[in-house]
RNA sequence: GGGCGGUUAGCUCAGCUGGGAGAGCGUCGGCCUUACAAGCCGAAUGUCAUAGGUUCGAUCCCUGUACCGCCCACCA
C-alpha cells in the first residue's frame, strides 16, 4: 500500500470496512488480564454503559461512544493496558413490550404461550435482533474488546445477580413487604420512583361535601379524583387551621358508601389549596399512604392491577374502569348533593417511561433495598474523592438524591429479566433464600414455589463494572482492571445507573466502581429540543456516517463536546467537518507526493530552515496542551486546537512555506523538507488518531517506511524540549507580518494577483539580513518578484505603505494605485493603531494602576505603548507622504 | 417549592486561576495559484442580558432583576 498516490478525495466508506474488519481480525483492542493483573497501575479500564438490547444507535450513543473511544486510544498512546468491555442490557420492560408486540401482531397474548414458552422467544428474539446496536457501535470504530463482550443476563452475570441479592437479604437489606408502589397497569408491573415521568393535564377539581356523622355539619375536600373516594379512610385538616379546630377528631360519614372516617390534624394539610380538607385515600395515593401509616389508618383498596374497580367497591361501581367509574362517582354525587363544586384544573399526572400509561399508585407486595446505609458509602465515596464527577456541578444533584432516598423497589412482574431466588415451600411455608435452586425445603417437601416476580433490570445493571469481569470468582480482570477508571455516561441515569453501580460496587467490591465519572451533554437538534422519534427530529447518526464518514461525525461531536453544556446538532454541522477530515486528507495527499521513504531520517537539528523550526515548535505545543485536554476531559478543546493546527498552520503556513523548496533545486534544502514534512504529518496522524481514528489510520498505512498498519497500538509522540524555539516563533511573526502586508496592499487595492509586485523595506542591521534571507519565501507566498531591504530606502512616488514590526514597507504602483484608496487605507490602519494606543496611555496615565497592578503588567503594558507609539508615528509620516501626491 | 445551567459577532458556541474579547459557519470583495473550489487570499461585524457592588482594572468575582432551559419534589 506505501506510496500509493492517495484518492483526491477521501472516500469514508470503503477506508472504515477496511479497518473495522482488521481491528476486529487482529483482536487489537484484547489486552491480556493474567499479565496486565501483575501491574494495575498501568491498567486503564471502562466499561461501556450497556445500551438495551432492543436499542438502536442514536446520537447519545454516538457522543458517548466516542469519548470512551478517545480515552482508551488516548490512553493505549500513554502505553495503558486498556480494557474496555462492551456489551448490552436485557431492558426487561423495554424487551418484554417488544416481543409482547410481535407476537400480538400474530393475534397471541404472552399468556398464550405460558412463561417458559415465551421467554424462550425473547431469547431467540434477542439472538437474531440483540447485536444490532453492537453493530453499530462497532461502526463508530470504538475500540472495546469484542472478545469479552457481555450481557446483563449471561450466565456469569445472572450469578453476580444472584449472589448480591441473596447476601443482600442475608446483610437483612432485601425485604418483603406490602407497600403502595407506582404500577403500571398496562405493562402490569411495578415501577421504581425514578422509572415515573409527570405530564401536564388539564384536569378537573372536584368540591366533595361529606357529612358529619353528629350532624352538625359538612366538610368538603377538593379533589381530581372522586373515584377514589371509595378507598377515602380519612379527611384531614391543617392542626392549626382555625376554620375546622373543632371538627378534628369527629367523624365523617363518606358519601355513597356509608363509611365512617375519622377527621384528623396533620401539619401536611394546606391551608390555602382548594377548601383546606384534604382526603385521605390511603391505597392509592403515595401521601396518603404515609398518613396512614402515621395515623393507623386501614388502606382501602378499590382498584385492582388492570385499573378496574374491584370488589371493595360498591356493587354499581364494580369492574369499571376508574376513568368510566370517575363519571358514574361524579354523577352519583352530584344527584346525592354531595358534589358541590367543579372547576377545570391544571395538574400533572404519573406516567410509565416506558409507555406512557398513567401510573395508578397500588399496594401490594414487592421485594425492597434499604438503600439508606449503601446510599451513605455512595455520597462518602465521592466527597472524599476516591470517585470525581466531571464536571462537578453534578456533585450537588447526585448528594441531594442520596440524601432524600427511598427504599428501592426491585421487584417488577414481568417475565423477562432474573427471576428472584426465592421460593417458598408449600407445606410448611418456609420462605428460601439461595444461590443454588433448592430441590427441597429443610422439612423434606420438595414442593417448592418460586417467587414469580423478576428483578429491576437496573439491579444487574448496578454490578455492570465487576460483574462483567468474572465476579464473585476472583479473575485477573477483575485484579487489573477494578476499579474501572472512567465511567462515560449522560446525566438522565445519574441515579437510574450511577449511583446504584456506586452502592453496589461499594458494598460488594469494598472499592468504588469507577474513578472517574463524565457527564457529558445531551444531544439535541439545531433548535435546542430533545431529539425523539415522535418529534421527528431525530439525525441518524448511521446515515450520517454513510454520508460523511465516522471521522466527520466523531470529530464534529467532540468539538461540540464541551463540559456541562448540551450540544445543538444540525447536519450541516456534520457536513462542516467533513471539509476538515477533506482537508487532512489532502494535505496528506500532497505530503506524500514529496515523500518516498527515501529522504533522511529525521533529525531536529539538522533543520536549518525557520519554518521547520516554528512547525516544529508549534508541534511541541501542540502535543503538549491535546494531552492536557483529553485528560482533563476538555474534548472540544482539544478538536478545535487540532483543527486551528492542523489547517491554520501546518496548511496555510507550512505546507506553502517548503512549496519552494520541494519545488527546488537545492537538493540538500528538499531532502530537509521531506524529512520535516514526514516527520510532522506522521505526529499529527497519531496525535489525531484518538478523535478520528479511519483518516489517519489510512494516511499513516500510506506514509512510506512507517510500520504500516499499527497506528493504534502506536505511542503518543514524545517530548522534544529540543524542538522549543520561542525565537522563531518571533521570526515567523516577523514573516507572516510581512507577506500579509502584501497581500492586504494587493487585495485592498484591487492589484490583480497576476501581477508581481516589487517590495521595498526600510530596514537595517538584523531585520534586513532577515529579509534578505527569506526573500524566497516572501516571493512565493505573496508574489512578490522583488524585494529589496536597505535602511535608506526612500518611497517611490506612487506607492502602497505598510509598518510591519517597526519597519517600513513600500509597494511601488505608480500609475496602478488610487491613491484616494491607499490613503484611506492608512486611515483605517491609523485610526485602529490610534485607538489602541489611546486605551494605553490611559492606562498607565492613571497612577493607581501603576502604583497598584503588578509590575510585569505594567511593563507589557509600557512595552505595548511604545510600540504602538512607533507604529503609529511610522503611518503618519507615511500618510503625510500620500498626501503629498494627491495633493 | 428546592436545585442547577444559560444569556458573548447574523447563526452555533469557546473564553481555564480578573489585565479592555475569539473560532467555525454565514456575509462581502478578489482568485480555477500544479494537495484540496469540500479550496485559496483579503475584509467587515460585538454598550460580552440588565441594575448595582468589590477592584487600579470586571465578559470573568459578589448581590439583585428579567428572560430561556433542565432536574428534583409535588397542592389533593
Amino acid at each position: 500500500m506505501a506510496n500509493e498516490t492517495l484518492s483526491k478525495g477521501y472516500e469514508p466508506a470503503d477506508v472504515e470496512g477496511r479497518w473495522l474488519d482488521y481491528w476486529k481480525s487482529h483482536q487489537s483492542f484484547t489486552p491480556d488480564a493474567a499479565k496486565a493483573a501483575a501491574h494495575p497501575k498501568d491498567n486503564y479500564s471502562i466499561v461501556i454503559p450497556p445500551p438495551n438490547v432492543t436499542g438502536a444507535l442514536h446520537m447519545g450513543h454516538a457522543l458517548n461512544i466516542t469519548l470512551q473511544d478517545i480515552m482508551c486510544r488516548f490512553m493505549r498512546q500513554h502505553g495503558k493496558t486498556v480494557l474496555w468491555v462492551p456489551g448490552t442490557d436485557h431492558a426487561g420492560i423495554a424487551t418484554q413490550n417488544v416481543v409482547e408486540r410481535k407476537l400480538l401482531a400474530e393475534g397471541k397474548r404472552r399468556e398464550d404461550l405460558g412463561r417458559e414458552a415465551f421467554i424462550e422467544r425473547v431469547w431467540e428474539w434477542k439472538e437474531d435482533y440483540g447485536g444490532r446496536i453492537l453493530n453499530q457501535i462497532r461502526r463508530l470504530g470504538a475500540s472495546v474488546d469484542w472478545t469479552r463482550e457481555r450481557f446483563t443476563m449471561d450466565e456469569g452475570l445472572s450469578k453476580a445477580v444472584r449472589e448480591v441479592f441473596v447476601s443482600l437479604y442475608e446483610q437483612g437489606l432485601v425485604y418483603r413487604g406490602k407497600y403502595i408502589v407506582n404500577w403500571c397497569t398496562r405493562c402490569h408491573t411495578a415501577l421504581a420512583d425514578d422509572e415515573v415521568e409527570y405530564a401536564p393535564a388539564k384536569s378537573t377539581l372536584y368540591h366533595l361535601r361529606y357529612p358529619l356523622e353528629d350532624g352538625s355539619g359538612f366538610v368538603t375536600v377538593a379533589t381530581v379524583r372522586p373515584e377514589t373516594m371509595l378507598g377515602d379512610t380519612a379527611v384531614a385538616v391543617h392542626p392549626e387551621d382555625e376554620r375546622y379546630q373543632d371538627m378534628v377528631g369527629k367523624f365523617v360519614i363518606l358519601p355513597l358508601v356509608g363509611r365512617r372516617i375519622p377527621v384528623i390534624a396533620d401539619a401536611y394539610v394546606d391551608r390555602e389549596f382548594g377548601t383546606g380538607c384534604l382526603k385521605i385515600t390511603p391505597a392509592h395515593d403515595m401521601n396518603d399512604w404515609e398518613m396512614g401509616r402515621k395515623f393507623g389508618l386501614e388502606a382501602v383498596s378499590v382498584i385492582d392491577d388492570k385499573g378496574l374497580m374491584n370488589d371493595n367497591a360498591p356493587e354499581a361501581y364494580r369492574g369499571l374502569t376508574a376513568a368510566k367509574c370517575r363519571e358514574r362517582i361524579v354523577e352519583d354525587l352530584k344527584a346525592c348533593g354531595a358534589l358541590v363544586a367543579e372547576e377545570p384544573y391544571e395538574n400533572k399526572v404519573n406516567q410509565c417511561y416506558r409507555c406512557k400509561t398513567t401510573i395508578e399508585p397500588f399496594v401490594s407486595e414487592q421485594w425492597f433495598v434499604s438503600v439508606k446505609p449503601l446510599a451513605e458509602k455512595a455520597r462518602a465515596a465521592v466527597e472524599d474523592g476516591r470517585t470525581t464527577i466531571w464536571p462537578a456541578q453534578w456533585n450537588k444533584t447526585y448528594y441531594n438524591w442520596l440524601d432524600n432516598i427511598r427504599d428501592w423497589c426491585i421487584s417488577r412482574q414481568l417475565w423477562w429479566g432474573h427471576r428472584i431466588p426465592v421460593w417458598t415451600c408449600r407445606d410448611c411455608g418456609e420462605v428460601i433464600v439461595a444461590r443454588q435452586d433448592p430441590t427441597a425445603c429443610t422439612c423434606g417437601s420438595a414442593n417448592l414455589t418460586q417467587d414469580e416476580d423478576v428483578l429491576d433490570t437496573w439491579f444487574s445493571s448496578a454490578l455492570w463494572p465487576f460483574s462483567t469481569m468474572g465476579w464473585p470468582e476472583k479473575t485477573h480482570e477483575l485484579a487489573a482492571f477494578y476499579p474501572t477508571s472512567l465511567l462515560v455516561t449522560g446525566f438522565d441515569i445519574l441515579f437510574f445507573w450511577v449511583a446504584r453501580m456506586m452502592m453496589m460496587g461499594l458494598q460488594f467490591m469494598d472499592n468504588v466502581p469507577f474513578k472517574d465519572v463524565y457527564i457529558h451533554a445531551l444531544v439535541r437538534d439545531e433548535h435546542g429540543k430533545k431529539m425523539s422519534k415522535s418529534t421527528g427530529n431525530v439525525i441518524d447518526p448511521l446515515q450520517m456516517i454513510d454520508k460523511y464518514g465516522c471521522d466527520s461525525l466523531r470529530f464534529t461531536l467532540t468539538s461540540f463536546a464541551a463540559m456541562g453544556r448540551d450540544i445543538k446538532l444540525s447536519e450541516a454541522r456534520i457536513e462542516g467537518y467533513r471539509h476538515f477530515i477533506n482537508k487532512i486528507w489532502n494535505a496528506a495527499r500532497f505530503a506524500l507526493m514529496h515523500v518516498d521513504g527515501s529522504e533522511p531520517e529525521f533529525d531536529p537539528a539538522a533543520l536549518t530552515g525557520l519554518h521547520h523550526k516554528w512547525i516544529l515548535h508549534r508541534l511541541e505545543v501542540l502535543k503538549k496542551e491535546h494531552a492536557a485536554q483529553i485528560e482533563g476531559y476538555r474534548f472540544n478543546e482539544a478538536a478545535q486546537g487540532l483543527y486551528g493546527f492542523v489547517w491554520r498552520e501546518f496548511c496555510d503556513w507550512y505546507l506553502e512555506l517548503i512549496k519552494p523548496e520541494l519545488y527546488g533545486e537545492d537538493q540538500a534544502a528538499k531532502a530537509a523538507a521531506r524529512s520535516c514534512l514526514k516527520h510532522v504529518l506522521s505526529e499529527i496522524m497519531v496525535i489525531a488518531h484518538p478523535i478520528i481514528p479511519f483518516v489517519t489510520q489510512e494516511i499513516w498505512s500510506c506514509i512510506p517506511s512507517l510500520d504500516a498498519e499499527s497506528l493504534s497500538v502506536r505511542p503518543y509522540p514524545k517530548a522534544r524540549p529540543e524542538c522549543e524555539n520561542e525565537t522563531a516563533v518571533r521570526d515567523m511573526e516577523f514573516l507572516q507580518g510581512v507577506i500579509v502586508a502584501v497581500r492586504n496592499i494587493r487585495a485592498e487595492l484591487g492589484v490583480a494577483p497576476g501581477i508581481a509586485l516589487n517590495v521595498l523595506v526600510r530596514a537595517g542591521g538584523e531585520d534586513q539580513a532577515f529579509l534578505a534571507a527569506h526573500e524566497t519565501e516572501i516571493a512565493a507566498l505573496a508574489r512578490v518578484g522583488s524585494l529589496t531591504a536597505a535602511p535608506d530606502i526612500e518611497p517611490p512616488k506612487g506607492c502602497a505603505s505598510a509598518v510591519v514590526r517597526g519597519c517600513e514597507l513600500f509597494v511601488p504602483l505608480a500609475g496602478v494605485v488610487d491613491f484616494e484608496a491607499e490613503l484611506a487605507r492608512l486611515d483605517k490602519e491609523l485610526g485602529k493603531i490610534t485607538k489602541e494606543l489611546d486605551f494605553v496611555t490611559k492606562k498607565l496615565g492613571n497612577e493607581s494602576f501603576v502604583s497598584k497592578a503588578p509590575e510585569d503588567v505594567v511593563a507589557k503594558e509600557k512595552a505595548k505603548a511604545a510600540e504602538f507609539a512607533e507604529k503609529k508615528a511610522a503611518l503618519e509620516q507615511l500618510r503625510a507622504k500620500v498626501q503629498e501626491f494627491v495633493g
